[in-house]
DNA sequence: GTAAGAAAAATTTTT
DNA sequence: TTTTTCTTAC
């Protein structure tokens, strides 16, 4: 068949797209036109007969599947476009789990939980299980509870899998299995399910009907999967399961951008295609169309370090471009103040701000570069972060949706039952939940018959919780005639929420203000575009499940077109830029201090390097600072041991003002006399006013962390020496031991007598 | 039960 | 620095 746009792709590109009689897959090295091939390959798909909504496209984030869209209607035109099963894997699968809800046991209209709901549930099931929450982590905790759904492991399994269980009594939380179990028993009771459950109950929904996975096979004639390197196991066994008849699916994916094995992704799903799907096609696109051959071949340099990979040679045709350049600046204040130099600097150089990104670790590094690109008048967008549906006065408005739409909803019902005020504090909430527990029903249960469940409060409070119950039961009776946006409104206007929000003019409550108004109009347009496509009246249900898997990067406005972008290198993936510049590149920050541990982490930290400098077409910055405010006080680093891994011939290094050139090798030794110069004058004894002249002292952190070189915070106190606690007062080291790994102390503090006190937790000030 | 204020803790990446 | 938890006074 002549098909004119194919002409468009190169021989390899070309190759991976015509071929659809059985699996494959498509190594793609970045910027190699994976996207492209993907776009082409369904419209390929499309001209040669394939109806739209027989093609399954999986992709990792909203933002990737509706630009795919976009670009996928601009060739076969939005009428066709619009049927294709193209989205993130827990929005398709979200929706195909609404329509087979019954199935296993949950009802149409589920709760998303959040991952702040799963922390909350968390936190509430260690707290009421009483375990310490200084060994039970909820982060951790999670953290556990999410690998076992990634992988598929259910509470029963995970209790008879030795090795688990052997690993959580290794880390002290023998009880691990017992706060995950509870948490499922208590999504279940909610009728909801968390961010994991959409993937492990899709397994589930398929595992136990046949029927229904014979449904969706048929259904899906060819499944593409993007980011394939990303995927988890639940994810995998999805794709196969859906795929295991015909192997119509073409998976396409990077190793050396695999980043995400943090929330369970699994590099080997890539690296082991052929084991899966034995006839499966390899494709290789390795020609960069992105970059020059500088940024190429730097990266190239930089993942070459990475002994996890699949061998390719990425390539560029361009111009060799600039070197990378290398900033090294004091402070992140200062970092952010040069960045913004070069971005105005760049203008004269015929950029525009739409054409550079700001590239950082965490989002908390935003703060600094904000404010210094608006000091400069620079404008720009921020991804991530406090996103518009995580702030307080919006999680409100949409617990009370929520809870209206399914009144199970435990999250939602502890968010808003007292909110505004209405007189049901924490013990009555926590009675309720026991009782709840007590009887194994749902919180909202309880409230319907607590006379039946026996809650044992006052006449008072049981009038409130009843007042309470009536209010959410009339707009439940609504929920399924009335539209999205009266049920919203009125809402709103009952429970009081506005009123609240209009107590006061302070620039605070105003834009709690707007904000509810925003969502109201967000409400509206839900609304008014479901009717313009002629669907029956969008009901709140409907709006919930469209917004709980959205995040902030989903929203691009008009406004926000000749901005300078910052985010974090996660969220960028997949994105280019003319100029990046990639911030704090320091030790204890890029690698993460979290991802040191293993070679394995190193070199998915070393990946993410890869992906942050491949986003660059023309011009790449890296900059790293010497010191900076992180959680309230100032840190010193050193430069990124990944700058080293970089071909030095790719680089220009900054010259230091000193007597000779820094090169790589003598960094540490530069840094180390930096910090010396800076501490020495630091720690010269200075008086105070108005006091007796009183030795110098400072502040030393006593918790013994290996990591840390810097000679003052590494000392223990030696026996003899003067402390100063914060209650206790002044006293005397007598002597110090290591119990369990930690320092401990036996201090004299004179009359409040003698106490032991553990380093690690004791603020002690050292007096010298 | 509430509100305010103090103290302590926690800081990665995202659907 | 920000967020959460604890304390205290109404």
């Amino acid at each position: 068949m002549d098909l004119p746009f194919l002409n468009e792709l190169n021989e390899s590109q070309r190759r991976a797209v015509e071929y659809t009689d059985g699996a494959s897959l498509v190594i793609a090295g970045a910027g190699s036109g994976k996207t492209r091939v993907l776009t082409y390959k369904i419209a390929y798909l499309l001209k040669t007969g394939m109806a739209p909504s027989s093609i399954l496209a999986l992709t990792f984030t909203n933002k990737a599947a509706r630009e795919m869209k976009e670009r996928i209607a601009g060739m076969v035109g939005e009428k066709t476009a619009r049927y294709l099963w193209m989205g993130t894997f827990h929005s398709v699968f979200s929706r195909i789990l609404r329509s087979e809800a019954e199935r296993i046991g949950y009802s149409k209209n589920f709760t998303i939980y959040d991952s702040a709901d799963s922390k909350s549930l968390v936190k509430s099931i260690i707290k009421e299980l009483k375990l310490d929450d200084k060994i039970y982590k909820h982060g951790f905790v999670q953290s556990r509870i999410s690998y076992a759904k990634n992988n598929l492991i259910t509470p029963d399994a995970y209790l008879a899998n030795t090795d688990l269980i052997k690993a959580d009594n290794a880390s002290r939380v023998p009880l691990m299995n017992n706060i995950y179990k509870i948490y499922c028993t208590r999504c279940k009771q909610a009728d909801a399910m968390d961010f994991d459950d959409l993937l492990l109950q899709t397994n589930v929904l398929f595992r136990n009907n046949p029927d229904i996975l014979q449904k969706y096979q048929n259904l899906f004639g060819y499944i593409l999967v993007d980011e394939y390197q990303d995927t988890n196991f639940a994810q995998y066994l999805i794709v196969k399961k859906l795929a295991e008849q015909h192997e119509k699916i073409c998976v396409v994916g990077d190793d050396a951008q695999s980043i995400y094995s943090f929330r369970g992704a699994n590099i080997d799903n890539i690296l082991t295609f052929k084991n899966t799907y034995q006839n499966a096609q390899i494709f290789k696109l390795e020609q960069n169309y992105r970059s020059t051959k500088t940024i190429v071949n730097a990266a190239n340099s930089l993942i070459d370090k990475n002994a996890q990979q699949i061998r390719k040679t990425v390539f560029s045709e361009k111009e060799t471009g600039k070197p990378i350049k290398v900033l090294s600046v004091f402070t992140d204040f200062e970092e952010g103040f040069i960045v913004a130099n070069n971005i105005s600097d760049l203008r004269f150089a015929n950029f525009r701000y739409q054409d550079i990104a700001v590239l950082y670790r965490t989002n908390s590094q935003s703060r600094v570069m904000e404010e210094a690109l608006r000091k400069q008048g620079i404008p720009y967008r921020i991804y991530g972060g406090l996103s518009f549906y995580q702030r307080k006065e919006i999680k409100d408005v949409i617990a009370y949706c929520r809870l209206v739409c399914n009144p199970n909803d435990e999250e939602a019902l502890k968010r808003i039952i007292n909110y505004p005020a209405r007189g049901i504090g924490e013990t009555t909430v926590n009675k309720v939940i026991e009782c709840s527990q007590l009887h194994a029903v749902s919180a909202w249960e309880v409230l319907t018959d607590m006379l039946k469940y026996n809650l044992a409060v006052n006449a008072g409070t049981a009038n409130k919780l009843a007042q309470f119950r009536s209010m959410i039961d009339v707009f439940a009776e609504q929920v399924t005639t009335q539209n999205a946006y009266d049920m919203a409104n009125s809402i709103v206007k009952t429970t009081g929420v506005i009123a609240d929000t209009y107590t006061d003019h302070s620039p605070e409550s105003m834009s709690r203000q707007e904000n509810v108004q925003e969502l109201l109009k967000a409400i509206h347009e839900f609304c008014e575009t479901k009717q313009a496509d002629g669907e029956p009246t969008a009901l709140l249900p409907d709006f919930l499940s469209e917004v709980s898997l959205l995040t902030d990067q989903d929203t691009d406005k008009e406004t926000d077109k000749d901005k300078v972008t910052l985010m974090t290198v996660h969220s960028a993936k997949g994105l280019e830029f003319r100029a990046v510049f990639i911030v704090g590149m320091e030790e204890e920050l890029f690698p993460s201090p979290f991802c040191t541990q293993s070679e394995r982490e190193l070199e998915e930290e070393r990946r993410l390097f890869y992906v942050a400098i491949t986003r660059a077409e023309e011009l790449c910055f890296i900059s790293f600072a010497k010191s900076r405010f992180k959680n309230g006080k100032t840190n010193f680093s050193n430069p990124s041991r990944f700058i080293k891994d970089i071909d030095l011939q790719f680089l220009d290094m900054p010259v230091e003002a000193k007597p000779k050139q820094a090169r790589i090798g003598d960094w540490d030794d530069d840094m180390e006399r930096e910090r010396n110069r800076f501490q020495s004058s630091f720690s010269k004894p200075f008086i105070r006013e108005n006091s007796l002249p009183v030795a110098p002292k400072r502040m030393v952190k006593l918790s013994n962390t290996d990591g840390d070189k810097i000679p003052t915070e590494n000392s223990s106190i030696p026996a003899g020496a003067f402390v100063k606690h914060n209650i206790f007062g002044i006293g005397k080291v007598l002597e110090t031991s290591m119990v369990n790994g930690n320092e401990k102390a036996e201090i004299d503090f004179g009359e409040k007598g003698v106490k032991s006190l553990l380093l690690k937790f004791a603020k002690l000030e050292v007096l010298k």
